[in-house]
DNA sequence: CCATAGCATTAGCATTTGCTCAATCGCTCA
DNA sequence: TGAGCGATTGAGCAAATGCTAATGCTATGG
């Protein structure tokens, strides 16, 4: 720890020097006295390691007219486009770090509120693109349970990694993601763990969830939580996309009688009361985040541009 | 305007695609259809316009250590120390970014507050580092005139780039820094235009300020405020640092007969009710600190390893 | 005390970046 | 219409950076 730390500290000195203070590598290996290539490894340290922030300070107009056409089209009261880097395979580039950015606006407010989080890879991406912070005065709860279904906590629940980086009181949910009957979901519910944690969700403040796919790399079958038959049956019947473990229809109902009268996951805060912000960008997503805007269960985003512009044209189903 | 805006545009997108992306040049010039000359231009145009912004997300224990014992030693409520780079002559490098992350910081907060602003190169340089930020329920005070000898803007008066930069409720103070006479102080300040401006400062929430050397490179001097023959009155007197203005002695005192009967500056904002914080580095600027710090002219500041260290270093006057 | 595994460091090279200079483009004004 | 001029572009090269493979070093266990 104390080495590593060490460490890190060097790695930051270096990445400083060269990032804020403009030197070159081999003035920072003289400067601290090592080795050109040791000062390069420094700094690609201090770069993989996530303690170089950069961000781009400027509005760029196509992306702020697709947020402005955004929030017009479906009533948003936030949104957000960042830019799309053609040629990247990604589902997250970008979309993370801006959402890490509207993250850390909320948690650094000094009045008390409650942050409502979600699941999926997008989250887990940008919450680990969070700064540490201390901010004791805000409670953040998980929407879903955090039990994977080999009893151990789930990976892609961010909740857990989101604590090691900012300092708030946590409320995780100790429960599996869908219970193995709609009977056992009650008893859950009712334990007196879990009530006051389903209230706090209930009152959130703000709300960052992701929005995942019913596809075969469905989060939901991939991580074990359903069953491929499961999957299969959700599918027949109807389910296009999944938030926090409830599948929804085209258009935007819960689709009954296979999972989501098990699903132990809060309800998603009512829109009324809190803004609902999801993270999504690709292609793959683009059924399940028309839904969620057209079946008015989120009134925030974060995409990017092509997925933006995707959703503004027409659609063609 | 719309052809450099669409131009800032372009360099900033190169610049997403360079520094968020992870692209080459090569990539991004082909991405954009330009040659990858152009495209380097563009993501130097984006570093130069200053549309990127980079910072080390990490507390460097020796920088946390100084800043600690600063804030013990002096009894000050906030203490920011950033590394020094040991071959970079610059006054400003560091301290100019974190100061702007400060004022930043208290500007992003919801609940309206009142800001004080002085003066300077240190200053200047750090709202150059300012992003564009929406505020209108802030109100941003100038605790100097702005007029400058000539009867133009002073250069040096910062509240104008600020309010490019951001948008709030601005109070400069159409005075010349220093009156003729201190009858003309009295009129000037008696104004109505005038009043309301020096009691919005007295009431500052928090206050940015910078701290002035009194050698051959005045500020006061250098900008034409006072004359070679005060500057040396002033000297002979005792004086050995400015604040917006004012000069003090080695105790903290104002030096009195010189000019200080006639600075049109609102005083310090008293430690009592503001936040009072300097930004200062460097080995000439080390006598005035120590002189705001130990005549409790401040309780907060921004400096950078080497003055922290020199501060703690038992003075060898 | 020695052997060895694992990790850190170094050297050398390929890639990427930034700079300079000359050429070209486009715009203004006679 | 064309000359003049500033701005922009591209080519080539030098500097800076990042990667890989080989070497050295340290700690641990026999």
């Amino acid at each position: 720890m104390a080495v590593n730390g060490g460490k890190l500290d060097e790695a930051a000195r270096a990445a400083w020097l060269y990032y804020v203070a403009g030197n070159t590598q081999d003035q920072i290996a003289a400067k601290l006295g090592v080795s050109r290539q040791s000062a390069q490894r420094l700094v690609s340290l201090a770069v993989s390691e996530g303690l170089v922030k950069v961000h781009i300070d400027y509005p760029i107009a196509h992306c702020l007219d697709l947020s402005k056409a955004l929030r017009e089209t479906y009533s948003l009261s936030f949104c957000e486009v960042v830019p799309t880097d053609p040629g990247s395979t990604s589902t997250t580039l970008g979309v993370a770090q801006a959402t890490a950015a509207e993250i850390e606006n909320w948690l650094g407010r000094p009045e008390p509120l409650i942050m409502g989080i979600g699941t999926g890879r997008t989250l887990r991406a940008a919450v680990e693109h969070l700064s540490t912070m201390e901010c004791p005065q805000h409670r953040i709860v998980s929407l879903t349970g955090n039990i994977a279904p080999d009893g151990s906590a789930a990976y892609y629940n961010v909740i857990f990694t989101m604590a090691d980086k900012v300092k708030a009181r946590f409320f995780p949910m100790p429960l599996p993601v869908i219970a193995s009957s709609e009977k056992e979901r009650e008893t859950l519910h009712a334990q007196p763990m879990i009530r006051p944690t389903l209230e706090l969700a209930a009152k959130a403040d703000v709300t960052f969830i992701g929005i995942g796919e019913l596809d075969d790399e469905a989060p939901l079958y991939v991580d074990g939580f359903i069953t491929r038959e499961e999957l299969q049956a959700l599918r027949r019947a109807g389910a296009v996309t999944e938030i926090i473990g409830w599948t929804f229809d085209p258009q935007g109902r819960l689709v009954e009688g296979i999972t989501n009268e098990r699903v132990a996951s809060a309800p998603i805060p009512s829109r009324e009361t809190s803004l609902v912000i999801a993270s999504a960008m690709g292609k793959k997503k683009l059924p399940g985040i028309r839904i969620a805007l057209e079946g008015k269960l989120i009134n925030g985003l974060v995409t990017d541009e092509a997925t933006a512009e995707a959703l503004l044209t027409p659609s063609l189903r």
